[in-house]
This record gives structure tokens, sequence and C-alpha cells, in this order.
DNA sequence: GCCACCCGTGTAATCGATTTCGTAGCCCCC
DNA sequence: GGGGGCTACGAAATCGATTACACGGGTGGC
């Protein structure tokens, strides 16, 4: 090593596949083809040659192992050929499945992901984003945590191009691509309506969540349908969309004078507390409760009982979402996405499983 | 605007805040300030001035909401400033939770985290280790779905700073972060004797998977100290390591002559597969049979029976694969490092847990 | 009072690619 | 045979930062 060193006169660096960590460049490659940077990189881009030059530049890029340098072409070309991802909860499996599928979908279109869990944290969400601005992403897909996001407003101004995925936010002039429970939510309503379940309740995010607000708006719309209320006193909200959250909405339900008899949690992991505290208290799915869950997760067929669930169509958004992103990082026209989410029923509602 | 722009000899760029999305370089800092770019690269980078034109150097940074363009100065420092993850399988909630420990970590210490999804394959890993490679990633983080990685060689030979997680790969000289099961075996084989199983199964990847086989020889010989035989006919491969091969396995266990009283899955994914084959027969756990699973995952608490498991402490895993590969990068030594995982007993072998 | 330093700053090289522009050579056509 | 156009390629500018080097001016030491 020390004698290579000692060897080489100007440069210190020796190109090619030697194991001592030096990359060869283009200039590497052009010297060892006899051609000049320029043809080396029409070579590699298909653009003009199709001489015998090519054959020489391709040998030379064989023999050194080359592989151009992403940063150095991300400067001059303006595009880097990532996209960022910032997640709302990367450890909630509907997310999980959501990222997998946006992973998937930006590879094969020649893309790569940089994934942001925000941790339902907006001051950290503002922060990834921050850095995301900074490494000069090509476009951002944000499901974002919370809605007030000042940086999102910044995203907009700096001309980045954005979609918003699985929750809208207010004032933020940006395509949405999400889930529209309507049609699930009324079938829902129909089927308590027909096992009896008179006094439903609904554990939600806070009031202003524009997810949250919906649903609640839609779920109790489509009771009114079937004559059931759905009174203040059976709506619960949970600042954070967890798991603790969950239990405590649900430990207060059960100190109503009226409990309800029937539940919808409006994420996972709050339906995994509202679970908890039954099981604490030793009421019986359904007998006693019934529960649906919004999202439908692998292992809800696992559970004692099988949940009943509203499935959103997660793979099929995050392929919307990324194309979506491509169009407006290509400039062509966008346009928001409903997909619809379906009612899987299984037998937290009291009927057997029609299999 | 199309005032600003006949008014602007020189170029029609606008440089500032103005929503056009012509984000302000340095050039426009310095020249705002009456400085060079070299003094606003200094004092944003706390290197010499102290003086006032300090002040007149943020205020033009403040005025024209300057950021600095990562992909220029990672190319001129060498450094990105982010790190790479190649995780086996992204809908696996160990790996999910790895991910997200691995993602915080880095964070915390200023690095971005490029997330890249084998699904486990081999070649899609490749696939995504070159590109990560490409991008001039500052070091890389692989879980590894396969064995014989031509890609993770390479990644060697390049120089790259690499550390393996989760999984060893024979004849890649890397540091390995991992947790050890011996104590929790052995532990589980005391708990398997004292209950009264006497015939055992696993289910692992196939032979030659560095995992799948330290954690059959592990069980093997914990089980051994107890007088219990591991008899080949009750070891299951299953090649892909999902919910269907578990299933499979599970399905030619209950088929043998003496069925097994035990099994034991070594991974989430396959345990669930094993329960529904189970369920399907109409068996039940843990009166027909035991059932204990390697990876704690959150929702075991709310299957039917609550599953024992082996837990391995995840997130500390991640936190010092971040820390081993910081280190790498630095130039520090590093060695491979050996977290114990334990026994988390609830009631799927039969016990009824001891809250 | 002179010289050596040091401090703050500007000039210009540099990282590794892409791309514009210019040019030499060739073919074709009138 | 000369002009026009096309092809293949090289020289050099460029992207936006960092940083080696040079330089002017003040300060301290002798």
């Amino acid at each position: 090593m020390s004698i290579m060193r000692t060897l080489s006169p100007n440069r210190e660096r020796v190109p090619g596949q030697d194991g001592n960590g030096a990359m060869a460049n283009i200039k590497d490659v052009a010297e060892r083809a006899g051609v000049s940077v320029a043809t080396v990189s029409r070579v590699l881009n298909g653009h003009s040659p199709v001489a015998e030059t090519r054959e020489r530049v391709l040998a030379a890029v064989q023999e050194l192992g080359y592989r151009p340098n992403n940063v150095a072409r991300a400067l001059r070309t303006a595009r880097t050929g990532a996209l960022g991802l910032i997640i709302s909860d990367l450890t909630n499996p509907f997310f999980t499945e959501l990222a997998d599928a946006v992973e998937d979908e930006a590879r094969s279109l020649g893309y790569s992901l940089v994934i942001g869990n925000a941790g339902e944290r907006p001051a950290q969400q503002d922060d990834y984003i921050r850095t995301l601005l900074d490494r000069r992403i090509d476009g951002l897909l944000v499901s974002s945590a919370g809605t007030g996001s000042a940086m999102l407003r910044e995203v907009v101004a700096s001309g980045t191009p954005l979609v918003l995925l699985d929750r809208s936010v207010p004032g933020i002039d940006a395509p949405c691509v999400r889930a529209d429970g309507r049609a699930a939510l009324t079938e829902l309503a129909a089927h308590l309506a027909a096992l009896g379940r008179r006094r439903p309740a609904i554990i939600v995010a806070p009031a202003g969540t524009p997810t949250g607000d919906e649903r609640l708006a839609l779920f109790r719309a489509a009771l009114a349908d079937h004559g059931i209320a759905l009174p203040d006193e059976r709506v619960g909200a949970t600042p954070d969309l967890q798991h603790t959250g969950g239990r405590q909405v649900m430990s207060a339900f059960l100190d109503l004078a009226e409990p309800p008899d029937a539940v919808l949690a409006t994420d996972n992991l709050m339906a995994l507390g509202a679970m908890d505290e039954l099981r604490a208290r030793g009421l019986r799915v359904p007998d006693d409760v019934a529960l649906v869950v919004y999202d439908d997760v692998p292992w809800f067929t696992h559970t004692d009982p099988p949940l009943t669930a509203i499935a959103q169509p997660t793979r099929e958004l995050g392929r919307a979402a990324v194309h979506a992103l491509l169009a407006r990082i290509e400039r062509r026209p966008v346009e928001s996405v409903l997909l619809p989410a379906r009612l899987v029923a299984r037998r937290s509602c009291g009927e057997p499983p029609t299999p």
C-alpha cells in the first residue's frame, strides 16, 4: 500500500476493484477507453454514439467496475431519483403495509424511497420533512401526524411535489389519496342493527382531525338510517392514537350508566387497548360488547374472537399515491383519489362467520 | 411575476420564498450579505469568523430562507449523512420494530435512513444494495435475506462500512449485531420438560441458514439436557419464512405417526401459519399442542391463547447496530454484539400465566 | 520601527457527473 | 467540386457547496 503510494506520482488513489475503497470515476473510464468524459457519459446515457467507441467504453466500465456517482449526477441534473415518505407511525401495521406498498411501487418505477417515521409527533414530522427537502428528494408523500403543519406549507411553497396519503390536511393545497369509508360504514350500521345492537359507541381521534371527524360523521349518519342514535357520551376521543388511549376510552364507556353494546375503534391500535380493557374487566366479545376495528390487519383473524374489521385497500392506496406523485413530478395534472373501503365481518359482533 | 422576470437582467430565477420554487443558493446569500461565498460557508459551518459579518450573513440566510443543498455538500465532502438499511421483510413486525429502532437512533445522531425492503428475496436485496451504494450512503446495515450474497462481498470490497443485523452471513467479514438465544432456549426446554411435553418439534429456515441452524442446535442441545430427543422427523424446514410455509410444516407434523406435543416456530409469521393449521384441524392450543414463538410481537398477548414467546431485545439491537456502524464509519474498532433473548411464558404451553 | 504572525476574508480549485457548443470529417446532392 | 447537413466527439461550462491558498492589515515582540 505505502509502496503503491510512493509509486503513484500525481494521485494517491488507484482506481478499480482493488479493495482499497477507491471507486473509479468517469474520468478513469474515459482515460482507459481513450475518449473524453463527455463520450463516456453519452454512451452510458444512451444518447448519441453507436460507433465502436461504444464498445471500448463499455469494456472500460466493466474492467474498472465503474458505477456513476449518483450524488454528482443529482447535482447536475437536479433530480435525485429519490422519493420521501413520511409515515405517521411505522409500528402500526396499517402504515407498515402502506409503506411496503409505496416502496414496492416506487422501486419498480426506478425511484428509491427515504422513509421518515413521524411516530405521531408533529415536531418530529416537521424535522423530517426539513431533512428530506434539504436532501432534494424529487417528491414527497406524507401521511401526516397532526394537522396544522407549518412545514407542509413550506413544502408547497418550495415547489416540491407533494401528495398526501391516508390523511388530508386542511389548508394544504395538495392532492390526497385515501380510502372512502362511506359504503363500509353504511354496511356496518346495517350489520349492527340486524344483530340488535342499539347502543353503539365510537373511539376516534380528537375533534378537528379530518379523518376522525369524517368517520364519526359517516358512522352517525349511517346509524341514523336505522333509527339508532350515537349520542356524544358514546363518542370517545383519544389524543394519542395508541393502545393506552383506546383502553382509557373503553374504560370510560364501561363506566357509563348505559354502557355501549357495540364499539367501533377507528384504528387498530386503539382497538387493542379496548380489547385489553374488556378482558381486564372480565367482559366478553361479542357477548357483552361487540367490537369493530378500522383497518384490517393480518392477525385480526387470530385474535379471540376474530375481529370484524373495515378493510382499507392498503396496497392500492400506496400504488395510487406513488402514481399521483409521479404525475405531479412530471407536471401532469393530478386529482385526489378516493378508494372504497369494505366491511369484513368476522365474529366480534356476534354473527357466526359464513365461510 | 413576468415583470420581475423582465427586470432581472442576467437570470430568470428569483431567489427567495416567493413560491416560484427557486430556492436560494449560497451565492444569493453571499451577494445579499455583501460577502463571498466562502465566508457564508464558514459562518454556516461555524469555522472561523465571529465578526459582524456573521450577523449580516445570518440575516441574509433568514431573509432568503436559504437552506444548504445537501447534494452539493455531499459531492464535495464525500459524506451524504445517510445510512442504508436493508430489511428482510418490512411486513414482519419483528423487523418493523427493528427498523423503527434503527431509524430513531440514526435520526438522533444526525443521520437519515434509506430503507430497502428485500421482501426475503435475495435478488431484490442485491438490487437494493446496488442502489444504495450508487447513492453513496455513508454506511449500510443489512439484515440479509438468504445467504450467498455476491453483492455483500462487493460492499466489503468497495470499502463502504457494513454491519450485519440479526442475521450473520458466512464469508462476509463484517461485524454482526444479533440476539443470543442460548439462555432463552435453555429456559424453554426446562419449561416444556416441567410441563410434561416429550415430543417437541421445531419449524426453521432451511439448513444452511445460520440463524436457523443455530436455533435448532441450541434447542436440541437444551432438550437433551432433560433427556428429550428432537429427531429429524420433527424438524421442519420451510423455504419461505412466511405464513404458508409454517402452515405446511405444521400440517406435515400432524400427519406423523407420533405428532409433536409442542412446537417451536422460529419466526412469528411461521407461527401464525402453524396456528391456522391447528385451528383448521380443530386442535387446541395448548391442550393438544403447545406452541412457542420466536420473536415477541405486541399482539401475541391478544391471540387465543396468548402465546409464549422468545423475546429478542429488538430496540437494543437496533441501537447497537447503529452505534457499531458509526464506529465503523469513524474507523474506530468494532466488534460483533450479542444480546441475550429471554423467554416470556404465557398460556400457549399449558401453564397458567403467573401475573 | 521592522518583521513575523495571525485573523478575517476573497479567489479559485475541486468534487463527478451532464450538457452546450464547436469542430472535424464524411456523405450527399446539385 | 463546393456547399449543406449530419455524425461523432472533445473542450469547457455548469450544478452548489467546501476548502486550500493568497493577501491585506493589525498586533506584538525585539
